[in-house]
DNA sequence: TTGTAAGCGTTATCAT
DNA sequence: ATGATAACGCTTACAA
């Protein structure tokens, strides 16, 4: 069944068959209906190869992971987005076509990019890359190639989508300082990712605002995984903070596991305070206060922004932050504990985001 | 530029060009020679819809998640399977679509069905479904239309990937048994799930060999969670086991803070033995004995099978499990513990799988 | 509002 | 071994 048929059926031309397939208004309501009527009594769908070859739009986005080594699946952030994508996806009635780079080779992306862009597989390319100058976002600048950042860029230049990390951080930070924290320390991230950066930027912020100078033997760098939480949090110990900012739940956790064994107690001798909320098991059975980014949120809106770059390929770029949610548990001193679970800070930062102007470096 | 174009600037007609580009061997070497010349030099690459519509091969297959809400990603299974099924169609020079069905809706899965099956957007697809009788799977039976299950099929009729379940059961209690316990309890997954049946029907064997009948006291059915796991161990508490075969590592995981909980030790008091292998965290830090299932595997395989079926329609369906690998820690009560990480096992399990002839329910 | 006809960039079937 | 040429199933000016 193809539209000649569905179109010799419903006793009209191809071109009508096309114009109520495409929601082309310049059909007759008699015409439409019983074009419709054809349509569905055959279970008629138009074949997706001869769309794309005449339109020049394949209705695919595609998600690249690169680097999808089994150790960034250890949390879900990745389930996550690759699940908000999917739904922004089926929503726009695209397809998504998955692009990992479980290799690792730097020349098997050069010949996946290759395939797949200038073979005109996907029209556009949602990218989730964390570090702060992965070329491939140049190359794809450079071939105009329609494509969305999940997480900010530095330079500006590529439109992207992320989470607000800075104001995050800075609120969490805040948060510790009126609980009346005097010496709070950060468990940062790795320096070559933009998200660990700007929560270290946010950490700064709130106390540079407080009045206080950060104090540099109470940063720490790790990798934003638990035993990278543990081994900072036993490095900080000797410095006695009263309180921990973790860039990451992973460290938090890392961390907290630390201090029970140095017979400290959370938060009366130290408060915690992590970031991610992506782990809905630890959330609701843990006792840990966080910042939730609102990921699916990202991967939805990274493909609506996606979608206006491919239609308007003159388009600027456009970059979009999303609020963090904060979720108080008793962790960092709060005795009034929040019930919010993620599912609904989720939710609820539909609609909260802002358009970037023009992002301060 | 195109095929017309590569064409011109290598002298030769459109027809040579495409017989380079498909490895046809009626290519002269000088001709193939001056083509792949120019295709690097321009970096061509040929267009995938034109490619399609004229092949009939989109050189796409879907990999279809039936009700992927949040929970179910809360493990690695999926992201796991996800890479190897990507990883698998990188190899086989095809692209990955996902077919994710986010709403739970029962319509919208019937929707994505048609627009994506009928649409031809996918020359195959393979499916992710836990469930022991789903439609989707008996619809694309009578379709015709080539597919590949990720979980066996108890009614034999069509092609899938599974881990030897019930095998890799039977050993896991085998060994228990070989430890000198005598009161074995199972904590077993839902139902409905056939890894679930398989796994509980390994238990009940490896009883019955050692000439021992199953206590139905001592099986309990929970949901693969950690929660789960802990109410399971909680129930079975009073029926004093001496040691439990726990169907997945994170009810084995609530299982353990049970017992903990109750004073009991492990393995001392109870010795206990889980299933999945997929948190490489839990496994490296934690001593919990498992059988290490190759999930990864399990995707890479069930695209080089739905491939022969893609290519031989009116094959007969291929069922293929794949081994387990047991991991013992000191959970089950061995003191000479295996060093053998989760990666190692996967790997080890290439080439170990056994295409299954008939399969006993 | 509707129809006609010319592509879209390949593959595949023939000859040669 | 190579080259014409006809599909493949749809979109999209352009004409009516």
């Amino acid at each position: 069944m193809n539209l000649e048929e569905v179109a010799r059926l419903a006793g009209v031309s191809r071109s009508t068959v096309s114009r109520v397939l495409n929601r082309d208004p310049r059909v007759s309501d008699v015409a439409r209906e019983r074009v419709q009527t054809v349509v569905r009594e055959h279970h008629y769908h138009p074949n997706a190869a001869a769309r794309s070859l005449a339109s020049r739009r394949t209705r695919i986005l595609g998600l690249l992971i690169p680097q999808a080594v089994g150790s960034v699946f250890s949390d879900s952030f990745f389930p996550t987005l690759i699940q908000g994508v999917a739904e922004g996806c089926t929503t726009a009635d695209h397809d998504l076509s998955l692009l990992l780079d479980t290799s690792g080779d730097h020349r098997a992306v050069d010949r996946l990019y290759h395939r797949v862009i200038r073979g005109r597989h996907v029209d556009g390319v949602v990218i989730a890359s964390n570090l702060v100058d992965d070329p491939i976002v140049a190359r794809l600048q450079d071939d105009r190639f329609p494509s969305v950042l999940i997480g900010r860029d530095p330079q500006g230049r590529s439109s992207f989508v992320d989470a607000d990390n800075r104001q995050a951080a800075r609120d969490a930070v805040a948060h510790l300082i009126g609980h009346g924290r005097r010496r709070i320390a950060t468990i940062a991230g790795p320096a070559n990712m933009i998200a660990a950066i700007d929560r270290f930027g946010g950490y700064v912020t709130a106390l540079q605002e407080a009045g206080r100078l950060p104090d540099p033997a109470l940063t720490i760098h790790a990798d934003f995984t638990r035993p990278g939480g543990y081994r900072a949090m036993m490095a900080l110990l000797p410095h006695r903070p009263d309180a921990v900012f973790a860039a990451s739940d992973a460290m938090a956790t890392g961390a907290l596991q630390a201090l029970g064994e140095a017979g400290l107690r959370v938060p009366d001798d130290v408060a915690l305070i992590g970031f991610d909320g992506l782990d809905g098991d630890m959330l609701a059975q843990g006792s840990l206060s966080t910042m939730v980014q609102p990921v699916a949120d990202l991967g939805r809106q990274a493909v609506r922004t996606l979608l206006r770059l491919v239609e308007m390929p003159d388009q600027a770029p456009i970059q979009v932050l999303f609020p963090a949610t904060m979720v108080l548990r008793g962790s960092c001193g709060c005795t009034d504990v929040c019930p919010l679970d993620d599912r609904r800070a989720d939710e609820a930062s539909i609609g909260r985001e802002r358009t970037v102007e023009a992002i301060a470096s």
